[in-house]
DNA sequence: GTCCAGGGGTATC
DNA sequence: GATACCCATGGA
């Protein structure tokens, strides 16, 4: 598969977690799926088919990269981490994931996450699945896991969501999937625009976290003002693409 | 010891 | 609508 993807830019930019390096690339654990992708795009361990959804590869990228090349900051980001990819992530897995981040770190997020994998979900050559839904059914391991305050709100999704009701949230329209996801106990602005853009293909979600409200005052000229006063800016003036640009820019400020 | 990390819930105004 | 404080935890 010949394909534009910078694979270290794109797992190391926050979006997923359960990855490592190999000695030729990266093995990626996610969902019910654990594969090897080496620098020049060899994928093994799951179907092209498969392969080209996960990166996102149906997407036009230099079309998209086009639409939000706004301003000298962002094309700065633009060229310095060309190939960064969003990732179209299974929305059950992302859910937990960013569950877990509230608050806390990218280390311990990954190790919350392989903590859950290796407690509640099927092994499977050598390599722990993440536990399908309805499967991380005990609150006391789940604090083992090193969730802390999180454990409830992981141990509620896994009573609550269903696939169904994530398909759903695809077919609506950005404010209403993000109204939907914000009804379960966890789940405020930043943790739904990060599933919704991550994982159910709504690209205009513009997550706000520590990096980019830095990066929104600092390159931005912006001030401190609520989440919302900040996402909708930037969801306006980048446009309906505009989650890759978040993407960039969280990338290169977490970098510089 | 203090601050920070891909925040959200709740009380209070 | 905004602000203050709490929630757990590990690393810098």
């Amino acid at each position: 598969m010949k394909a534009l993807v910078n694979i270290p830019h794109t797992l190391d930019s926050g979006q997923i977690f359960r990855y490592e390096a190999t000695q030729n690339g990266f093995r990626i654990h996610h969902g019910r799926d654990s594969f090897t992708v080496s620098p020049d795009f060899k994928i093994e361990g799951i179907s092209q088919s498969k392969a080209s959804s996960f990166f996102r590869l149906d997407d036009n990228y230099n079309k998209i990269l086009q639409s939000i090349d706004k301003d000298q900051t962002i094309h700065g980001a633009l060229q310095k981490y060309h190939g960064l990819r969003l990732l179209r992530q299974d929305p059950w897995e992302c859910t937990i994931s960013f569950l877990c981040s509230s608050a806390t770190n990218i280390p311990r997020i990954k190790r919350d996450l392989n903590n859950i994998a290796k407690t509640f979900g099927q092994e499977k050559n050598g390599f722990h699945l993440f536990p399908k839904i309805g499967e991380i059914d005990n609150l006391e391991k789940l604090k083992e896991c090193g969730t802390g305050f999180r454990a409830k709100y992981i141990y509620e999704a896994n009573n609550t969501v269903t696939k169904p009701f994530f398909n759903k949230l695809k077919r609506l329209n950005y404010g209403d999937a993000k109204e939907k996801l914000m009804e379960l106990p966890g789940i405020g602005p930043k943790v739904a625009d990060c599933i919704l853009l991550f994982s159910l293909d709504h690209l205009s979600a513009f997550p706000i976290d520590t990096w980019m409200e830095k990066a929104l005052t600092e390159n931005y000229n912006k001030r401190k003002k609520t989440y919302s006063h900040l996402s909708n800016f930037a969801r306006d003036y980048f446009g309906e693409y505009a989650g890759y640009a978040q993407q960039f820019l969280y990338h290169w400020k977490r970098n510089i």
